[in-house]
DNA sequence: AAGACATCATTGCATATGCAACGAATTTTC
DNA sequence: GAAAATTCGTTGCATATGCAATGATGTCTT
């Protein structure tokens, strides 16, 4: 009689879903304050603090750096130059590509927005003490060793 | 001139991005395991693993216990039903709550799911090494420290 | 025991999402 | 240098999502 031990997988024990747990709890913690106080997504937010710190990148940069799908990037820049926050411009020599840049206007939330940011990051490592450092070398750990770049084949 | 500092912020380097980042990578890995093998969604698995592990539960059980909006549980339960995994029933004494239980196809499935989820909790902690001990660290530190039923006000 | 209040699950609706397909622009190949 | 292949960004479409509202049932108050 060897059968059952399947049943005893216990999701709350499960790395990926312990994973997706911390991450959606911080993020909606997160989101809030940003929609709140400035009505912005997270989207909204990637793509704004990629070209604070960029200066100005394309779509395809984007989509690279910032962990987002082409389409989800494309939607969110369309939404953000109507609320004239980005610009929109044709690439100087490639016109296949769309430069991106913060208007004045999405500069001066960004000089709001981004204290903030620091503000929560701040907060998270003082609440964490000493795990803090430990879950970042766990995330680093995750991000070496799952690259999609490299391994995404098994 | 002390100006902008702001704008050297680095998503990079930013906690709830990067748990984000580690989350969804993991989530994908697996993901597609589960659908290329068996059909389902991570809320399709979600769903499964918790009635496999509780024997039977109502929506607001597994809303609970599995970090999922109660519409997005119910949606999840109506189309496992109608694939025949899961058999709802009223509930013996309060008829507001649905008894949801695992079928005999169900249980099946999970007896060829769960070791595949063993398996990649395994190669997880082998990958990360040290690191994994950090990570489930970390997580512990986020989940206790950020608890939504006691913080969630600030 | 009746009305007020709370809980449970589902659904309607507006929006968000992923994927494939497309058109335009560029690079590569022959 | 022209045709083929590739890259870039957008959009159509089907599905998924969150939230509020609803209807059904239970509990509490007095």
């Amino acid at each position: 009689m060897t059968d059952d031990p399947p049943t005893e997988f216990d999701l709350m024990a499960f790395t990926p879903y312990r994973l997706a747990v911390v991450a959606q709890r911080l993020s909606e913690l997160l989101a809030r304050q940003y929609r709140d106080r400035f009505g912005i997504s997270i989207p909204d937010w990637r793509v704004l603090v990629h070209l604070a710190h960029s200066g100005g990148a394309s779509v395809r940069d984007i989509e690279a750096r910032v962990a987002m799908e082409k389409s989800k990037v494309s939607r969110t820049c369309k939404r953000l130059e109507t609320r004239g926050l980005i610009a929109k411009r044709a690439h100087d020599t490639d016109r296949r590509l769309v430069h991106l840049t913060l208007t004045d206007e999405g500069r001066q939330m960004m000089r709001d927005l981004l204290p903030l940011a620091a503000a929560f990051q701040g907060e998270v490592e003082a609440r964490l003490g000493a795990d803090f450092a430990r879950l970042e070398q766990g995330i680093d750990g995750v991000l070496s060793r799952f690259d999609p770049a490299v391994t995404e084949t098994d």
